[in-house]
RNA sequence: GCCCAGGUGGUGGAACUGGUAGACACGCAGGACUUAAAAUCCUGUUCCCCUUAAAGGAGUGCGGGUUCGAUUCCCGCCCUGGGCACCA
């Protein structure tokens, strides 16, 4: 008789001792060296927290613990970001505040969050929509609105620099990021304009400054929606028309931090495939920029090509359908098929349009003055130009570009041949390789050498320059929308004013109705009391989703700080963070904007690092495995997957909860809804069977898995090893409850290697340990500790579970070999090896105790077993010293009898010895 | 369409820098214990051929290549997932 592991009263006690005794307390000050480890935090969804969640909370936390183990101060925090988009749209239809559901919401997911034992520090907790919080995401934005780009110190700095620079000597007196924008001035000028012309000039250079931007603008709903709210063209509620519809928005100036944010890259220990993301968003690439005449009028446009050297071979021109001169310059016959064409466009997202294989377009009836040949070429507009990347106007060569090719192809235009690839074969067109042909004075010249030379001649000719050109554009910072951060503005005359420091934080008002106004303002509009003030109009939009998750993890070291952002002397302290782990789907916006506000702060001298993550790792996403039951159409009849060929039938999603593999309970789904109460069914082998499909985990795919329901079942300590037994963290996979069973019997035999007694008194033996058991112990203390530098922590529970199976068959219940394993365990099962601990007679907490190493002597191996190859084969196996030399090893290889029938008849070429690998005889 | 990642037994996966493919589990099959079931334990389990076994052949999405040796490196393709700027 003896006591059984119950898991759910060992993690009731222990979950309760954490809280009582402070046992993930951190402080900020202390002698040993700091790590912190963070998470990406989670937005507080109605639905819970569902299994895919805590991958990458699991993986933090284990490593969190093993630090800590190792000696290290461990900021480990977790907080919520709290405001967007779908707390709104639940609070239009359910007409609840969405800081009532939020608040719901976080109260859940942080019961959810205790249950599997997270180490989390939560008197550091932070939530975005939290007016302590976001008083100083205000203010971060107030310092980008103060602010400029100083392109010659490469640094942001106060706008009065700016201002001071431009009273004494003009326009060229300082260089912006922006102030390409901007028409010279003198210093007379400036001094001459008035106040809000000098207002209009510096915000070009602001680092958060106001300009246009086009939005998906729903007439019939009178509102703004959000790309994953617009499907082909209609609004995805209702499917109403949309339209691209330009509104004065706050942007911030990104750009200005395009090449730092590109050259601190190479210092991370991000994942080389991040860094290729981030280096492709940023999208750097050098070329010219050269201005056409058009002909026939005064006007001229700018082009921005990374091929100047094929020049020769442009034989028409594309705007984008939104350019600016469109409307100008086309001919009056062209006229009625250039506006049918633009407005076919608007109803187009980017997405839709670079995707689109059908070539579509129009011709302007204008011509462009070929700049060297002077021959007139056509100015067409197509959608695959976009207004967004560099100028919305493309030089075309069809020769050398597969787009313009097929354009040409379409529309009949010529194509001029000016590369000969021939030196090259298997050069494609985007390859910078082959000489030059029809191309004048860069006739016989190599690409490179064309492409300088062009960059030299436009330059001269003063119709254009080399340029650098990015794919980052400026990030849009307004959403007319109520749940986010209001902005601390004002408009006088029209014109911004920042809220003084002291007037932070501004709250989000109560509004009577979530609904938007339908003017194309959000909800704040419609309360006139708040909008109208002294000091002038408030500004009615909020800030985007990205604000409050731009900085948060400063936040974290010390969240309770009311004189700064963060603690002077906390930031110091904890400088950034160490791990960061989350999923893929944050590898641009979040990260770029994080990275961008850092390098700000940076600049302004308010924290110590230039870079906020230092290590990421991303987690791979949980799929959920959806099931489905085919009703007959037009009946109440459902028919068994295996069936359906015979019937026309509506594939529907089941709940994943009453379904066994994919034999569904009839009962259970009779009883889920009414109209489902009279369900009948037509059955194989007496089996309903579902059709299933991986997909992602949502609650409207009702193929969501709880977590409580695995701890309630499991335990905590089985979910977490389980998640982490899955497979590697960075890979998604599709969620399987079965074989969590595989984990749940390592836990009890592991358990039961103590051997309690029925009073719950383990039995454990003092004497010394075998070498065997040596041998065990230190090579999985190797193992983990090398799995976990890694993130290898699938590989770690294979581990335990070896390493248990080998002390059960050797009976082995010495404290000597158990004490250690637990202490091995600790990070992985915080729950029971904190009751362990105490059963191998220690009284601290196993979270605070020293993290095993191992000790080589216990795992010195004398000679191996080599498999030896013949031509490549494995053919048998030979015990040789590990130390023997390749003479000896030939030998007794080359004598062997399974060796000598294999090579019987044949010479010898080569004897392949690779120490304590492999040994391959080649012969034939 | 563009960028990034992945594809290994019935399933999840292992194989760390080119060196025994399938560790560890799930599932399945057979057996022990039991009045029975559950639980537990033992044995087997890549496929094919032959089968009592041994031995052999094939095999890491597909087609080529480099190498004594390729899941790993190179070239071309197919499929799946993530992102593409207002979901978070």
């Amino acid at each position: 008789m003896n006591m059984e592991y119950n898991f759910s009263a060992i993690e009731q006690k222990w979950q309760q001792f954490w809280q009582e005794n402070g046992t993930y307390k951190v402080s900020n000050g202390s002698d040993k060296p700091k790590f912190y480890v963070l998470d990406m935090f989670p937005y507080p969804s109605g639905a819970g927290l569902h299994v895919g969640h805590p991958l990458g909370y699991i993986a933090s936390d284990i490593y969190s613990r093993y630090k800590r183990m190792k000696g290290f101060n461990v900021l480990h925090p977790m907080g919520f970001d709290a405001f967007g988009l779908p707390a709104e749209q639940y609070a239009i239809q359910q007409g609840l505040h969405p800081d009532v559901t939020t608040k719901q919401n976080i109260k859940t997911f942080k019961g959810q969050l205790n249950r599997l034992g997270f180490d989390y520090d939560w008197d550091r907790e932070v939530k975005t929509c939290d007016p302590d919080y976001y008083k100083w995401t205000q203010w971060i934005f107030l310092q980008l609105f103060a602010c400029w780009y100083n392109k010659s110190t490469q640094k942001a700095e106060p706008i009065d620099t700016l201002e001071a620079a431009f009273r004494a000597g003009g326009s060229n007196a300082a260089d912006g990021a922006g102030g390409e924008e901007v028409a010279d001035f003198s210093a007379e000028d400036w001094n001459a304009m008035s106040e809000a012309e000098q207002q209009k000039v510096l915000m070009n250079f602001r680092l958060a400054y106001l300009s246009h931007a086009s939005v998906n603008w729903c007439e019939a709903l009178g509102t703004v929606l959000a790309n994953d709210e617009v499907k082909e063209g209609v609004s995805e509620r209702g499917g109403h028309p949309v339209e691209r519809r330009l509104m004065r928005q706050w942007f911030l100036r990104t750009t200005a931090y395009a090449d730092r944010l590109l050259d601190d890259l190479d210092d991370l220990d991000w994942s080389d495939a991040m860094k290729e993301m981030q280096r492709n968003w940023i999208g750097r690439s050098e070329g010219a920029s050269v201005w056409f005449d058009i002909a026939d009028t005064d006007k001229k446009f700018e082009v921005f090509t990374t091929r100047p050297d094929t020049i020769y071979g442009v034989t028409f021109m594309v705007l984008a359908p939104e350019h600016d001169l469109v409307a100008e310059v086309t001919s009056a016959e062209q006229k009625q098929e250039v506006e049918g064409y633009v407005s076919y466009v608007k109803a187009r997202t980017d997405r839709e349009r670079q995707m689109e294989k059908k070539v579509t377009g129009a011709f302007t009836g204008a011509y462009a003055v070929h700049p060297f040949s002077g021959e007139k070429v056509p100015i067409y507009i197509s959608e695959y130009v976009l207004i967004g990347y560099g100028t919305g106007a493309i030089m075309a060569v069809p020769s050398d570009d597969d787009r313009d090719e097929v354009f040409a192809q379409h529309f009949d235009i010529p194509i001029v041949d000016i590369i000969d690839k021939s030196k090259y074969p298997g050069a494609t067109k985007s390859d910078k390789l082959g000489i030059m042909i029809n191309s004048g004075f860069m006739d016989g010249m190599e690409v490179p050498d064309a492409i300088k030379a062009a960059i030299n001649a436009v330059e001269e000719k003063g119709i254009g320059t080399g340029k650098v050109n990015y794919r980052l554009r400026d990030a849009g910072y307004s959403r007319q929308r109520y749940w986010g951060e209001p902005f601390p503005i004002v408009y006088r005359d029209e014109m911004p004013y920042a809220l003084g420091s002291g007037d932070l934080p501004l709250t989000l008002p109560e509004v009577s109705s979530y609904k938007p106004t339908g003017s194309g303002d959000g909800p704040l509009a419609a309360l006139t009391d708040w909008v109208n003030t002294p000091d002038g109009k408030r500004e009615t939009d909020t800030m985007p989703g990205y604000a409050g998750s731009s900085w948060y993890f400063l936040r974290y070291m010390s969240p309770q700080c009311n004189d700064r952002f963060v603690d002077e002397k906390a930031e110091q302290y904890w400088q950034n963070v160490d791990l960061y782990i989350g999923g893929t789907e944050h590898a641009v916006g979040h990260l770029l904007y994080s990275r961008t506000w850092q390098k700000f702060m940076f600049d302004r001298g308010w924290v110590s690092q230039k870079e906020p993550f230092k290590r990421l790792v991303n987690q791979g996403m949980i799929q959920g495995m959806s099931r489905f039951v085919y009703r007959k159409k037009g009946t109440n009849t459902f028919v068994s997957h295996g069936l359906i060929g015979e019937h026309e039938v509506t594939p529907l999603h089941v709940d994943v909860n009453f379904v066994d593999g994919l034999v569904m309970d009839t009962e259970r789904f009779k009883a889920w809804r009414a109209e489902y109460n009279d369900a009948e069914f037509i059955l194989e082998d007496g089996q309903y069977i579902c059709g299933s499909a991986v997909e992602k985990m949502s609650k409207s795919k009702f193929n969501v898995v709880n977590p409580d329901d695995i701890v309630n079942q499991y335990g905590a300590d089985c979910l977490r090893m389980f998640e982490m037994f899955l497979g590697p963290i960075d890979q998604g996979k599709p969620w399987n409850t079965q074989g969590i069973s595989g984990v749940s019997k390592f836990l009890r035999r592991f358990w039961n290697l103590f051997r309690f007694d029925e009073n719950g008194q383990a039995n454990l033996d003092d004497a010394t340990p075998t070498a065997d058991e040596m041998k065990i112990l230190h090579k999985t203390i190797k193992k983990v500790n090398e799995d976990i530098d890694r993130m290898g922590f699938n590989t770690c529970v294979s581990a335990f579970m070896e390493a248990t199976n080998a002390l059960t068959e050797k009976k082995c219940n010495k404290r000597a070999i158990l004490k250690p394993m637990v202490a091995l365990l600790a990070p992985f099962a915080p729950f029971v090896t904190e009751e362990l601990w105490r059963a191998v007679g220690e009284s601290g907490s196993v979270h605070h105790s020293d993290f095993p190493t191992h000790d080589e002597q216990y795992l010195v191996e004398n000679s191996k077993e080599y498999p030896i190859q013949i031509n490549g084969k494995v053919r048998t196996k030979i015990s040789i010293a590990l130390d023997a030399d390749k003479a000896a090893v030939e030998a007794v290889v080359m004598g062997n009898d399974i060796v000598k029938q294999w090579t019987d008849g044949k010479t010898l070429r080569k004897f392949v010895y690779v120490p304590g690998k492999i040994i391959n005889v080649v012969a034939n």
